[in-house]
DNA sequence: CTCTGTGAAAACATTCACAGCG
DNA sequence: CGCTGTGAATGTTTTCACAGAG
């Protein structure tokens, strides 16, 4: 009796960051065939799906055990199941945002979070003109003076930064002091934190300059003809600081 | 005499794709220098600011040409100036949003992108009901209908998509035909198009997910302790299709 | 015969380390 | 000296190709 479906983490180390990536891609496209009704999914379908080769998914799973069958594929029941408890899915995550403009109020508003189980507790915002208005569904900005004790009260492990480029820095500062073990920022530069802080960026401006490089250019950076689906928001892991 | 900032683009291809997405965040930093009034600024300075080594800027700055003066580092005013024009950010580009939603309303009123010299001419909605009302300065919601039209008339080269997931990839179809040479999208779900059309996509929920797989699984992938910053939007490239 | 898991090979990307310019 | 540009070395990720399970 081999362990089929067994040890969730292996090594625990070495997941190599563009698999990381993929797997919130292999995620969604199994959730999505799991509703459809299918039972079983081989690595090739998948990989079409997605646009990658049948080997990189196989090589990609396997890095968390066993999971497929052999001549048959995988069952994607089993799989979504054991991949939201590799990813942490299988909990219910509660983050904050920080900065009620633009960008905060659409991320409030953004339906998908909730359902896919990440659920915003509090908007902070550092004018004070901002703070008591109701931005969204129940939600009232609350001064950044409450930051630490929301977090606390709250149990909220993400922080979102949705602030200008010049407070996003000081911002994260407080963040990780309050208490939050991973940060989402929108603003547009490089954010320091120390290690065993998660971090990720999302810049909508580097992501409109890639369009025009490659317009302007007029290549897909390497591999010419190619196909290349190359998932993943900017992130960023910083050790000098702190 | 050697050929100081001389030659733009030797030779056409080949640009490493993560490469390209550091080229983004050299114009910025540098950009920011250059307003602070620094002339030079050497390949480890800037590294520094970006969480690189000194030998990965100058590599990448390599790829374009010499810009450097050896023993006194890059000039920063040349240097922006040349990655502008290499990036195609000497000119403005005019795009469209699809999609008069949360998302879609929060980038008509993201200013960065009209600073950056990205204007936004349209906005479109499938939904009857939204069409004609204003949704950000002197922007009316345009039928759908309208949009091949539009495009041309504006000159827009740049899609924007926001709009749900099922809608995305028939918008994305729709923007191509109407002539755009580059999409940007914010729909969950990997968008094709046929080669020659750049195309990068931005999720929301991918990049929470990340963070929750960090926190939950106790590492940044690979790279224990190392410091890393990884730039980059997830962007996609799909030859099968058309 | 189909499809996985996986070593071995290839491709790709980063870092090192140094010659050479100013 | 300080600093660039770059070949050579190292490290990482993807692809290949095949043994073995069902």
């Amino acid at each position: 009796m081999r362990p089929y479906h067994a040890c969730a983490v292996p090594n625990r180390r070495s997941i190599p960051k563009p698999a990381a990536r993929r797997l919130s891609l292999y995620l969604r496209e199994l959730s999505s065939r799991l509703e459809a009704g299918e039972e079983t999914v081989s690595s090739k379908a998948l990989g079409r799906s997605l646009g990658l080769t049948d080997a990189q998914v196989r090589k990609d799973l396997a890095l968390f055990g066993q999971f497929g069958h052999p001549g048959r594929g995988y069952a994607v029941g089993e799989l979504v199941e054991s991949l939201r408890r590799i990813m942490g899915r299988d909990r219910e995550w509660t983050a904050c945002v920080v900065g009620a403009g633009n960008i905060g109020r659409a991320l409030l508003s953004y339906d998908r979070f909730q359902r896919e189980g990440f659920r915003i507790a509090a908007v902070f915002d550092a004018d004070p003109a901002a703070a008591g208005k109701e931005v969204a569904r129940d939600l009232r900005v609350r001064k950044m003076s409450e930051l630490a004790a929301v977090v606390a009260a709250e149990g909220i492990s993400i922080g979102i930064i949705a602030v200008p480029r010049d407070a996003a820095q000081q911002v994260a500062d407080a963040l990780v002091a309050a208490g939050v073990k991973g940060i989402l920022n929108f603003a547009p530069r490089r954010i320091e934190v120390r290690e065993g802080i998660a971090i990720v960026s999302v810049d909508f401006t580097v992501a409109l300059e890639q369009i025009a490089f490659q317009i302007a250019f007029g290549h897909s950076p390497s591999a010419d003809g190619d196909d290349d689906l190359n998932e993943g928001p900017d992130d960023a892991e910083a050790p000098t600081r702190g």
